[in-house]
RNA sequence: GGCCCGUUGGUCAAGUGGUUAAGACAGAGGCCUCUCACGCCUUUAACAUCGGUUCGAAUCCGGUACGGGUCACCA
């Protein structure tokens, strides 16, 4: 066989030879042991939990090695591809703070002297190794149509075959005459580019996965479609040339990969290349609540796996970033710790301390995290964070919220910026009901009350507060009202003599303050009263001490 | 089914032959306290299983079970 008038026949157009790739896109000018890495979604779907747990791995490898992570679009499958597919990947990462170092930086936009970054703009590239592997009579041209592929397995399940797929005796186009390919092509025939692979099935091979460790598994002997019939590239083939010519270091991606790896060695070797460092990486899971099993997360079942769900609940960005982190590398924490206001990116990340075994999204921490983050934000962030996300998910709120700026900042502020923040906020679509009582006038549900206390006391203690409230007085002096109204009504200025002697009383200061604190939020539970009817101000915070009375 | 990966408390996990088997979240109890939240203290709870190697095994080896992945002109 003259494999190079077979190459030529093949791609007439190409005139490009490999070494002029290896001229074009020259090894890396980075520090010693830096890393490049890639996060390679196709577009064909939302941004998936899983999709930020991956690219956030690969910019912290990237990162903590003064290296390079990029972002490249595969789009080599035209069938499934949606038509914002880039957009929404790119609008994810963005509302995550998630930012690339090169690659598809944005809609139709790429930086970088690797690229294009697009596979589907690569097509040139592919072909020129393409053509160079069937010059070597490394690949050759598959004129199997798909219903000959589909008997092809229902035979070889049939025979009850170990190994499926197109090698060996059942690789029909494997060994054609030149004549045959050339009366195919004559006849217009659709044809694929095929693998030649020259593996057997009895010999193994291994590798070093950097989480797993070694792994030994059977050679590939697959003869592996390189090039749809469209010329387009499969993923195992743009795999091998993007992440040789992008001079990727470390393939950082999901373990469903895994089994793959004896084909993409094959492949790397076969092209003359070097074969990258493989990271893969455990899947994220949930609880099926039907099974009560593991399972990987789901695009179509679980709404909290796109992102898009983080950002309508109103998880600041940074909190999701800080979970995903110790999920990554569980030192994290003790990081954070040590560390408390350093930016989460400068966390010295360690791939080898990534976890081997999938793990549940839990929801649950996410929201402590979650509490801990906004805890530490200034109240002028919270307000600017909570106005935004009202503005798209919650206009009615946002209205009410952003009337009086100063207003909201300060009730934000109330027991924040001190050693022992509050941490009431988790997400900001629980900032609407958690501020309520501030911007609407409350309801006292007399089941409320304390059980001690009767509802002409409260009248009473409500009506005398109302005549004698003083907004000047500071905390001290505030609770110091409160104890000796008490007397009055028969209750106890001190909790704790009250405790000793319940008897003697009728309640004590905590249950004269729930009076106030109901007719002036409507709940029993509120941060600092004294603040809260302050900022309320004096002739809102009477009026509703009155109105509840009235009520009563 | 073949091949591969995995399995430490409810969850995330530390741990690489000798530990009272960390820590965090969640749960329970308590302290503090005007309520709540915060903080602090206490507490419940784990090495899938069976064998082997060893003076000694969560750690090494093998079998089993269970979970996950993969076996396309999808990625």
């Amino acid at each position: 066989m003259d494999y190079q008038k077979l190459a030529n026949l093949l791609f007439p157009d190409v005139t490009e030879t490999q070494d002029d790739l290896e001229k074009r896109f020259p090894p890396r000018d980075l520090p010693e042991g830096a890393r490049v890495t890639r996060f390679a979604p196709s577009p064909t779907g939302f941004l998936h939990i899983g999709g930020v747990f991956g690219a956030l791995t690969d910019i912290m490898i990237a990162r903590a090695s003064k290296g390079v992570a990029y972002l490249r679009i595969e789009d080599t499958d035209k069938k499934r591809e949606i038509d914002d597919g880039v957009s929404a990947i790119i609008a994810g990462f963005d509302a995550f703070g998630l930012h690339f170092d090169e690659g598809v930086t944005g809609f139709g936009t790429e930086q970088g002297d690797y690229g294009p970054y697009t596979q589907s703009r690569r097509k040139e590239i592919y072909h020129v190794v393409a053509k160079s592997l069937v010059e070597k009579g490394m690949a050759y041209p598959c004129f199997c149509t798909a219903e000959e592929l589909t008997k092809l397995r229902e035979q070889q399940e049939a025979d009850g075959a170990l190994i499926r797929g197109y090698f060996g005796k059942y690789a029909r186009c494997r060994d054609l005459t030149m004549e045959q390919i050339e009366a195919n092509l004559a006849a217009g025939k659709s044809w694929v580019l095929r693998f030649r692979s020259d593996g057997s099935e009895d010999r193994r091979i291994t590798f070093d996965d950097l989480i797993r460790g070694k792994i030994e598994m059977p050679e590939n002997i697959i003869d592996e479609v390189l090039l749809k019939s469209d010329g387009i590239p499969t993923y195992h083939f743009a795999h091998v040339c993007d992440d040789h010519f992008m001079r990727t270091t470390h393939v950082v991606r999901a373990e469903e990969w895994l089994s793959s790896v004896p084909k993409h060695i094959a492949l790397f070797k076969a092209c003359g290349y070097r074969v990258p460092k493989y990271v893969h990486t455990a899947q994220v899971m949930k609880l099926d609540e039907q099974t009560g099993d593991k399972r990987k997360l789901s695009k179509r079942k679980d709404p909290e796996a796109a992102v898009s769900y983080f950002v309508e609940t109103g998880f600041p960005r940074e909190a999701l970033i800080e979970y995903l982190l110790t999920l990554l590398n569980s030192n994290f924490e003790d990081w954070r710790r040590a560390n408390p206001n350093a930016d989460a990116m400068d966390f010295p990340f360690n791939v080898r301390k990534m976890s081997n075994s999938g793990c549940l999204f839990d929801l649950q921490k996410l929201n402590d995290v979650s509490k801990n983050v906004i805890s530490h934000m200034k109240a002028e962030t919270v307000y600017e964070r909570v106005a935004a996300w009202a503005k798209q998910y919650d206009p009615e709120f946002h209205a009410i919220f952003t009337a009086d700026p100063a207003f909201s900042t300060a009730i934000l502020n109330i027991d924040r910026e001190n050693p022992k923040p509050r941490k009431d906020i988790a997400r900001w679509d629980e900032v609407p009901a958690y501020l309520d009582y501030f911007f609407h006038e409350p309801v006292l549900d007399p089941a409320l009350l304390p059980a001690r206390i009767s509802r002409a006391d409260a009248k009473a203690i409500l009506t005398a507060y109302a005549d004698s409230y003083d907004p000047s007085e500071d905390k001290d002096a505030w609770f110091a009202r409160i104890k000796a109204m008490c007397p009055a009504f028969g209750c106890c200025p001190e909790v704790r003599e009250y405790k000793k002697n319940p008897e003697g009383w009728k309640g004590h200061a905590g249950d004269v303050s729930t009076v106030i604190r109901l007719a002036a939020t409507g709940r029993t539970n509120t941060p600092d009263l004294c603040t809260v009817i302050r900022l309320l101000g004096r002739e809102k915070a009477v009026a509703r001490f009155l109105a509840a009375a009235s009520a009563l």
